[in-house]
DNA sequence: ACCTGAACACCGTTCAAGT
DNA sequence: ACCTGAACACCGTTCAAGT
């Protein structure tokens, strides 16, 4: 990597006449983004870790948000591409549980697609192959836009808000709450209490609420066919 | 509000002698979070809006985190109330409506929802109500407990990823961003430009996925009837 | 051309002190 | 008991200077 790490913490390059890339930017900033969240990335310690000083950073980008700007690019570039195989429910599911794998594992990505769509070829190929599949399908251009965006917030929902970075904390957490509400005045909530808690962690829950997304669209496209033909 | 700003900027409050309340504290945090978003709060703003030195504050929170996890206890806390009339799916999509309008009212409870899970009085209430309705329209507990979640999941994503807060800007960015791809290497997204500019903003596209929900839970209720009655 | 140190206007928070 | 100023370890970023 031409980096490494000096005894006072501080990364000094091979060679310090060699002139950064952006790329080498880019991929330091996501490796951080990676280990230590949103939340504890700087362009200070970008800097150290790169072995510069800090101000050597805005040589490659404007400022901070050009920078993560130009991260989620970088990562979600390389992010999606196998097309699965089978029927178009198969291949949609297939899609979308990819794009879920790699959100869980890169929560930044949610954090940062919070503040800005992404619109860079590698998620305009993704929206491409949604879009094909369900063309294929048999959805007009409108439904399989609209049938296309469902999904995609759906499993956007999913990673941000469904699985916790700590799940079984969360688990363990949101049972005691649950165990400490009085029944009488929640009793619905008290008879579902496992099921709630289960719902929580694991991908089940995830490809259940994908799949009755599924069903209704496959409904829709099947009585389309049938009573709407136009 | 006892509260009135000074020439200098820096909120004076009528009675310097009168001790703050946490609901005190809590209200103009709301208030600073809603009028300028969770990337601009801080505690020393908060201070000077109370017309109070940064460190009064940590008499009443521990620190930062402590202050907006009680903000969102007592923000939830009086979100959501009225249970709709009707059938089940009528009532369902009310509730649902009735949360999506609140967190895209108040966007920095999506943020603080990232990254920890609501489980105040409030948000107890509003899932009784869920809950509820799921039973009474003849799910199980488990069912309902994971047609909820599903269904809550897709609420809070349609309020993250589905209206950004410019949505006109959104749009015009989307749009000349799509009218730039190569037609022959994005069929499909060419095709459906219109309808995909149309699925960003306004709140159709989220009773429309909503409605899928609905629709394959109604199927799968039905058919739980009629085949496996257990 | 590429990198840098010093400085500025901000943060959250600790600590010891004021009333 | 309640509030505070000074100080510390951090931020992002401007600017003028170094090679």
């Amino acid at each position: 990597m031409g980096v490494s790490m000096g005894v006072d913490g501080r990364a000094r390059r091979a060679d310090p006449r060699a002139k950064l890339s952006h790329e080498q930017v880019l991929r330091a900033a996501w490796a951080m983004l990676d280990e230590a969240g949103l939340e504890s990335f700087s362009i200070r310690r970008l800097a150290q870790r790169l072995g510069v000083a800090p101000m050597t950073v805005y040589g490659y980008f404007r400022d901070r948000d050009a920078l993560l700007d130009a991260v989620l690019d970088y990562g979600a570039d390389g992010l999606i591409v196998a097309a699965a195989e089978g029927d178009w429910r198969t291949r949609m599911s297939g899609l979308m549980s990819q794009l879920h794998r790699q959100l869980v594992a890169h929560p930044f990505v949610v954090e940062l697609r919070l503040r800005r769509p992404i619109l860079n070829p590698g998620s305009m190929r993704f929206t491409e192959a949604g879009l094909t599949v369900l063309g294929e399908a048999g959805f007009a251009p409108e439904q399989g836009a609209r049938a296309f965006r469902a999904l995609f917030i759906y499993t956007f929902g999913s990673a941000a808000f469904g699985m916790p970075p700590d799940a079984a904390h969360a688990q363990r957490e949101t049972r005691s709450r649950l165990a400490a509400l009085d029944e009488t005045e929640f009793p619905a909530v008290a008879r579902s209490v496992p099921a709630l808690i289960d719902t929580i962690a694991g991908e089940e829950q995830f490809h259940r609420g994908l799949g009755w997304l599924l069903d209704a669209l496959a409904a829709e496209a099947g009585a389309g066919k049938e009573k709407e033909p136009r």
